[in-house]
DNA sequence: AAATGTATTGTTATAATATAACAATAACTG
DNA sequence: CAGTTATTGTTATATTATAACAATACATTT
């Protein structure tokens, strides 16, 4: 049975997700002998703190309030070190990152995106990994990273609409 | 059981996959009341012609040889129209888009792509589209559409790096 | 602490991808 | 044929991403 996080539940407390993940960042670094900078750690918090997946460009102001340098290639790095690490995930049909999976362990994943209100709800995956790795292993594919997305409307916008 | 159409076997008789497509776009279209136009038809051509996804603008040169407009809104207007109804895939990941499936029945698909030669190797994916469903009615999500992307080295890179 | 090498960040410029806005033309409809 | 809609042409610009190199910070050895 697939789950999903509780990103279409508003009620829940997420600055528990973004500590949660902030703790499991410093750990995977640790381990892997790299550093979590404070533009990296920044960079984490801001997509961590957002349902909606966000766009590099959004988190220039950001980079720029906290009194860091603020051109393109800044937050790209930093993006592009987190991605490495499995600490967040491209949605590559919007150009745009996220986190707030279960932070404990970072594990390939799927989202469901409300095209109207552009959140992302993660979802679990592991029944599905079955499957792809079959397929992969059947072609000799060497599977490396997943894109899953389900595009479409949440039960809220749908309720907006009619 | 999944599988993955030809696209990692080069032997396969190619012109078939186009001409194929290309009956079924214009049944698609005569049906939705839509018209097929050369610059439409081109574009179809061209995607389906590559295994390789290609990107907008690696398209244009092709159009302005064949005496079209090639700015950059050309293309992407044939590509949406096409996109809609189903007769050519985006992959996200790669902002490029790919065709060849089987082109009698469009269907949500997903892609096996090669990191290192860039082919796409569409997988059918009816296993899949039950636990897609159900976790969207669970959660009162309308499924429209579904970007599935595993990235990796086909077998033939990895071979090449050895 | 000084010297050295490596990783990270700063900075400027530009590449690559995509769309807005409006004009011109072609195709459909009564 | 006149009126309407769909498609294409055209110019400009927005958005996303990276190249290239300089400057700084950090880590390691002596």
């Amino acid at each position: 049975m697939l789950e999903i996080n509780n990103a279409f539940n508003s009620d829940h407390n997420h600055d528990h997700c973004v500590s949660g993940a902030l703790n499991n960042a410093k750990a995977i670094c640790k381990e892997n002998g790299q550093r979590l900078t404070p533009i990296r750690e920044l960079v984490l918090r801001l997509v961590w703190g957002s349902h909606k997946p966000l766009g590099a460009y959004e988190l220039l102001p950001a980079l720029a309030e906290a009194g860091f340098n603020s051109a393109p290639p800044t937050v790209y790095r930093a993006l592009d070190f987190l991605h490495q690490l499995g600490l967040i995930h491209k949605i590559g049909s919007l150009n745009a990152f996220v986190g707030c999976s279960n932070p404990e362990h970072p594990h390939p994943s799927a989202f469901m995106i409300c095209t109207e209100c552009k959140t992302a709800a993660e979802i679990e995956t592991s029944e599905l990994q079955t499957s792809f790795n079959r397929v992969a292993n059947t072609h000799g594919f060497q599977l490396e990273e997943e894109n899953i997305e389900l595009l479409g409307l949440c039960s809220d916008c749908r309720g907006n609409e009619s």
